[in-house]
DNA sequence: TATTGTTATACTCTATAACTATA
DNA sequence: TATAGTTATAGAGTATAACAATA
């Protein structure tokens, strides 16, 4: 057992609820907060989609997504838009606000980034990365397993 | 402006959800939840502390503790008693069932810690371990600087 | 019948404000 | 006066279940 791994756990742990942190109060004043920035990503991503497909890819309620899409189209951000050929469902799609929005995230995400790993050189850079990817994938995997053993039959 | 920033700041978030959502799930039966664990693990760490003390450390509301000590109460993890020398306080204690679940805890994550690294040789192992420890570092900077920004006099 | 989205309801975590008991 | 804890109230995010419209 390598007691190494623990305290890499535990610092991953705390970086990500420092940025999550920073984040969350970086959304005062917009209408915004983390969960309507997971959908407002998630839109930037997949491009305009149902919400049955939103619910799927977010592993939430389709109830959820109702409540989160009623946020966002509040807000400016996003507008329902009848589905071309099946009168049951709605489009999701960003207004140009919306897509204002996700533009300067994605900026501010580079950026961010960018600062966040000022002073280390490139051989650092490069073994963090892909200790990171390792550490990622392995992660797949365990939990995967976990979640199949768990929920066998 | 270097790319690489960005793509680890996005490895780092999908790991830290991958955990937090793997934990959550391991909670079901046990009357804990992420927060309740939070307070459990402070208590582990500090010993019997005041709800006060609780909530600075923790930085919530008082009420909030008050009704997370209520949780761990009603399962056995802790409970509360007379401050020696202060009335109107309460020292909030693990219990036997909440210290035996700490030390399971502890050992649960660094074995998962060390299965996280598995397939990792020594030398990435290090250089993983000394990047987020910078990254972590540049994180506190860069958060505290813009906290001091925005909540200036 | 099955699916899409909404509504009704409930639970948890959180906050603020008012309150009691004590310092 | 100030502090420790509780209660009342409110708001967000989540879920499940029942429902209407459509496939």
């Amino acid at each position: 057992m390598n007691s190494q791994g623990a305290e890499i756990l535990d610092r991953l742990m705390l970086i990500a609820d420092l940025i999550n942190k920073d984040m969350a109060a970086s959304f005062a004043g917009t209408g915004l907060n983390m969960a309507r920035v997971h959908l407002l990503w998630l839109l930037h991503h997949d491009g305009a989609s149902t919400q049955q497909a939103l619910a799927r890819t977010l592993g939430v309620s389709p109830a959820n997504i109702t409540g989160l899409v009623d946020g966002l189209e509040r807000n400016g951000y996003a507008e329902r838009r009848p589905h071309p050929t099946d009168r049951r469902a709605t489009l999701v799609t960003l207004t140009e606000r919306g897509t204002e929005t996700t533009s300067v995230m994605v900026r501010g995400r580079a950026e961010f980034g960018s600062r966040l790993v000022e002073g280390l050189d490139a051989e650092q850079l490069r073994w963090l990365h892909t200790g990171l990817d390792a550490v990622a994938e392995r992660l797949d995997e365990l939990t995967r397993s976990r979640r199949d053993t768990q929920e066998g039959p």
